[in-house]
DNA sequence: ATTTAGGTAAACAGAA
DNA sequence: ATTCTGTTTACCTAAA
């Protein structure tokens, strides 16, 4: 249990390896404990906040420990056994909250109790079981949106039955709602995908406007039951208050517009769920945009002969421009987005896929094409048509490239003129305009070290230095994971966290809640960065088996990559949005701590 | 403002 | 002499 021992006590060890990870949770943890040192006479105000404190730093805790867990698994495991283990876990660890939040009420209860206080105490700790239960909505409703979970009612029963042994029927009404909800919304939503990842086909088209609409597919499925006499407001539907992870239930529409006010004023919390709402509708809106310009293509490649898309079809968005011709080189403003949909799965797939592949869409000068500087394997292979045939510059380095074409080959070696062959046999860009990307990548031969030529009885060849390429990865990275440092470091403040989080979703425009972007360049580039943080943190020995090496891993590792860093985009959300929660009465814990 | 890295151009040399 | 291959330098630009 995670708080059991109390706010003072030492966290007991998380059992996830990463040290840095524990740690600064430990750190985390430490802080807020100091804050929320219980003091003899309680007040209950006093004691919601301790608790709602607890609560909190639980749950960050123990989403970090999740994290850790799913990192360490999702090298071999399938995404179906992790989403179980995520679901699994969480569970746990809801129940485990509820539970230790009865364990409390009960011992409080026993040792020092007047009637009164002990009536303040339930009060208390019906609005802590009320917030897990609206944490734990909150977090498998945010899970489900992605597809990731797939919650099914019965999934729900030990949680369920437990809450209906000890909560007054309201809660458990409640309750049923938040169970309910959900599944519907799911069947709705993506009940042709159920891959768990993929909810290409399944994204119901994004409210035109973001705050005012955010359960379309919820409203449209309890149509039927919601009788029109109420006032249709977009937060108040079905007796149900639609607030991000609130479901209160209301009889009527002015107690509803009372619990409105009361419950969801202006203040830091509704601020936050705010912007996670923003960043919800931005990012269905974005894989909005995404499936139309797939649609597009798709429409387009039915509808124009197949053997000679001149009229490039989109790339399935990697490539905003299409630049039929004259295509000035290297400056094409790309999206940072990529193709959601792989064009072929091609057989070759597994040839140079390595854990830290890289996607890196954008233009080919972008450093975000290189930092992450891995294989572009998934994408390339996944858009090997339209590289093919599109004349639209990939948006990888020359050097990513080149490796690319050297441990595609069988012996992992070709000559500068096969290296050649192959570049404009998989890329329409490279039939032309030899003399330029030609220099270029003898140009990238020799000066990466990475690629060494290998004297050969018939000439030469170029091959692959493995290190030297993982190598230079360390340094390029630094800069960039600037989110995981912001994890391990400010893991305990909320502003931070969020700032990074924000940050990176700004910047990356991550497709948080499209399990569809699998190919993702941002998403890949950011879970390497995670990956290899967490690896650089907890694997030691191992750095660089080359037979585990990156270039040998199985198909599915791509798609891990992304699972998780979905995971770990919920997390930090969820995080964020936690820390925002005004629940501090005394400040003294806000400010990160330098050390 | 500085540094870093990638892309481009080009000069040059040696080998075929 | 020409072309190919490989190295190196310089410059520009984007990103950090």
């Amino acid at each position: 249990m995670m708080q059991e021992a109390g706010p003072e006590a030492p966290s007991n060890g998380t059992t996830n390896q990463n040290g840095v990870v524990a740690g600064a949770e430990g750190g985390a943890r430490d802080v807020r404990a100091k804050s929320a040192t219980p003091s003899s006479d309680i007040t209950a105000a006093d004691l919601v906040n301790f608790q709602q404190q607890q609560v909190n730093i639980s749950l960050v805790s123990f989403l970090i420990d999740l994290f850790a867990t799913l990192l360490n698994h999702f090298t071999q495991q399938p995404l179906e056994v992790l989403s179980l283990c995520l679901q699994q876990q969480l569970q746990d660890f809801y129940k485990k909250q509820q539970e230790q939040l009865h364990l409390q009420l009960f011992q409080q209860h026993g040792s020092k109790q007047q009637s009164k206080e002990v009536s303040a105490q339930q009060l208390v700790f019906q609005q802590q079981l009320l917030q897990v239960q609206q944490l734990q909505q909150q977090h498998l409703l945010s899970l489900q949106r992605q597809g990731l979970l797939s919650i099914q009612p019965n999934q729900n029963l030990p949680l369920h039955s437990l809450t209906q042994g000890m909560i007054p029927a309201e809660l458990q009404q409640l309750w049923k709602e938040v169970t309910g909800a959900p599944v519907k919304e799911e069947n709705s939503a993506s009940n042709n995908g159920h891959r768990g990842l993929d909810l290409t086909s399944a994204s119901p088209a994004p409210p035109k406007n973001p705050l005012l609409n955010q359960h379309p597919t919820t409203n449209g499925q309890y149509s039927t039951l919601d009788d029109h006499s109420h006032h249709s407001h977009p937060l108040y539907g079905h007796g149900v208050c639609k607030w991000p992870g609130c479901e209160a239930v209301f009889e009527d529409f002015q107690s509803f517009l009372k619990h409105l006010n009361n419950e969801h004023a202006l203040d830091d919390r509704s601020t936050a769920q705010c912007r996670v709402q923003m960043q919800v509708v931005q990012q269905l809106e974005l894989q909005l945009a995404k499936d139309k310009e797939r649609l597009q293509a798709m429409m387009t490649h039915l509808h124009v002969k197949s053997t000679e898309p001149k009229p490039t079809p989109q790339p399935l968005n990697l490539v905003s421009k299409s630049v039929p011709e004259a295509s000035p080189p290297l400056s094409l403003p790309q999206t940072p987005t990529t193709p959601t949909a792989p064009l072929t799965p091609l057989s070759q797939a597994h040839s140079v896929i390595t854990p830290t592949s890289l996607h890196t869409v954008g233009p080919i000068r972008r450093r975000y094409s290189d930092k992450y500087n891995m294989p572009i394997s998934p994408d390339i292979v996944q858009n090997k048509e339209f590289y093919m045939n599109a004349d639209v510059r990939p948006p990888f380095t020359y050097a990513s490239l080149i490796r690319q074409a050297i441990l595609e080959s069988p012996e992992k070696q070709l000559t500068l003129n096969e290296i050649y062959n192959w570049f404009t046999r998989m890329f329409a860009y490279f039939r032309r305009n030899a003399a330029t990307w030609k220099n270029a990548v003898r140009h990238n031969l020799s000066l990466h070290k990475c690629f060494v030529r290998v004297e050969n009885v018939k000439g030469a060849v170029w091959t692959v230095d493995e290190l030297e390429f993982q190598k230079r990865r360390p340094q390029k990275i630094s800069g960039s994971p600037a989110l995981v440092k912001n994890i391990q470091t400010n893991l305990g403040y909320g502003p931070a966290l969020s700032a990074a989080f924000q940050a990176s979703m700004a910047e990356n425009n991550i497709p948080l809640y499209t399990t569809a972007s699998i190919g993702s360049p941002t998403l890949n580039s950011l879970a390497n960065a995670i990956r290899e943080e967490m690896n650089g943190a907890m694997d030691h020995g191992n750095s660089n088996g080359s037979d585990s090496s990156p270039g040998r891993s199985p198909l599915p590792v791509n798609n891990v990559h992304c699972t998780v860093l979905c995971y770990f985009v919920i997390i930090a959300s969820i995080s964020a949005a936690l820390f925002l929660h005004p629940y501090e009465t005394n400040n003294t814990s806000e400010k990160p701590l330098s050390s």
